[in-house]
RNA sequence: GGGGGCGUAGCUCAGUUGGUUAGAGCGCCGGCCUGUCACGCCGGAGGUCGCGGGUUCGAGUCCCGUCGCUCCCG
């Protein structure tokens, strides 16, 4: 196994690091921002513009693409690369966040202690067990299994440079004991996934464990230390990282401290900008989150705004005949299109594609836009200013010329 | 001129044999969305039930009149 991470410059004020991942199909400049193709596709783009947007890395799902088209399709294909017809990396999420998010809803939602919603949800895991997980396929309501060993297996069909570990995602609403048990259980399964790929994967395929523990300080730290021991090629943080922003960059922070530099970081499924910031300096290389492309197709514009939540809605009624640019300065088709927020709101209001286009070309430029300063800085050596100047509503534009 | 139907939220309509604070969908207003969700989730505002009178303990629901729209026959 050769390393994965190739570090380029270390911060010397945090744990942040600006470096490269070389995988099958390239090169990932991190740190990065991955873009979910959930199904094959990032929602509304084609590959060539999530490519000209700066992205290096796009995140497809084993347990929706086991589901549709099937991985025998796929493989037929030679692989989700040719499939999808993009050409540079690809990671595939195992299908551990989907089995919790059938039993609890959205992370927010369980967290809040809301019940799931919808009746999507309502009995489709029949149960997890040391063997895997049975689930109620939400395509035709077949009953279906999931194991290490089947989501390695799909992941190979895929043929993805970096393949999770299957894992479950504990929830935050449990015990103590529940988060033990469950953290040994995902680790025991990191075991299988690994023993599986050392025999059938296929070459040049990576392997990410994945970090559980909950909120727990000792167990999240001990979980870090038992992945990063299991000889895995890179290490993802997931489950449960607490109900507010500040208990989660504590989590984050406990499981970074434990694990060996020279390994890979990749943070499941946070994305808010500020997140994304406080991310990197807790030494994430990677992240993913579906956040910033569902937004936009539910009209909401990520925008600077140090006192809130880095959001426009466009939904809102004050935008209805705002003739500003949505946001001056930015380079996306929809801001340096000149198109006004009153007629981003209309198509969108009236869920015209080119209106979820064009909010998502917006958000995912921020977001490449953020990462490509913070890497910058990192290799300059000015990541704290920058990152102060973010926070307090910077635009993350290099200067243009006119 | 005669006969039938309809007039209930901004729009399209539900409203049991008359009975507590009149409902839905869409629209509108707001919130949400962190490893699922483009056709999504939650909440809210909004109606003197065309108008007037009557019967009744009680009428959107019955009766009379009236206005408007609509269909049929002359």
């Amino acid at each position: 196994m050769s390393p994965v991470l190739q570090i380029e410059q270390r911060d010397a004020g945090s744990r942040a690091r600006a470096g490269v991942l070389r995988l099958a199909h390239g090169e990932v400049r991190t740190p990065a921002f991955v873009p979910l193709a959930t199904k094959g596709a990032v929602k509304t783009l084609l590959p060539a513009e999530v490519e000209a947007l700066g992205f290096d890395m796009v995140l497809g799902n084993t347990f929706h693409l086991m589901l549709e088209p099937g991985p025998e399709v796929v493989a037929a294909h030679g692989g989700l690369h040719e499939f999808m017809g993009w050409d540079r990396p690809i990671v595939t999420d195992s299908g551990g966040f989907q089995v919790f998010s059938m039993g609890h809803g959205t992370v927010a939602s369980e967290i809040k202690g809301r019940a799931a919603q919808g009746a999507k949800g309502d009995g489709a895991i029949l149960s997890i067990a040391e063997e895997g997980v049975r689930f109620r396929s939400y395509v035709d309501g077949d009953e279906r299994f999931l194991s290490p060993e089947g989501s390695m297996e799909v992941q190979a069909a895929l043929n993805s440079d970096i393949a999770l570990a299957f894992d479950e995602c504990t929830p935050f609403n449990v015990t103590r004991e529940y988060t033990a048990a469950s953290t040994e259980r995902t680790h025991r399964w990191l075991r299988r996934c690994l023993d599986w790929h050392a025999e059938h994967g296929p070459t040049g395929q990576v392997v990410y464990g994945i970090v559980q523990g909950g909120v727990h300080e000792d167990l999240r730290r001990a979980s870090a230390q038992e992945v990063a021991s299991s000889g895995c090629d890179g290490i993802a943080l997931g489950g449960s990282l607490g109900e507010d922003k500040a208990q989660m960059y504590e989590v984050v922070g406990w499981a970074t401290e434990e694990l060996p530099e020279d390994r890979p970081r990749h943070l499941l499924g946070i994305g808010d900008v500020d997140d994304l910031i406080r991310g990197v300096e807790l030494g994430i290389d990677t992240f993913d989150c579906a956040m910033p492309t569902r937004i936009a197709r539910h009209g909401m514009a990520i925008v600077p705004d140090p006192a809130g939540r880095w959001r426009m809605n466009l939904l809102n009624g004050r935008f209805r005949e705002d003739r500003a640019t949505l946001l001056d300065g930015c380079p996306c088709p929809a801001c340096a299109g000149g198109r006004s927020r009153a007629y981003l709101r209309h198509l969108v209001k009236q869920r015209e594609p080119a209106g979820l286009r064009l909010l998502t070309l917006h958000n995912l430029t921020f977001v490449a836009a953020v990462m490509t300063t913070l890497r910058d800085a990192i290799l300059a050596g000015d990541l704290a200013e920058t990152a102060a100047s973010l926070h307090a509503g910077a635009l993350p534009f290099p200067d243009r010329p006119a």
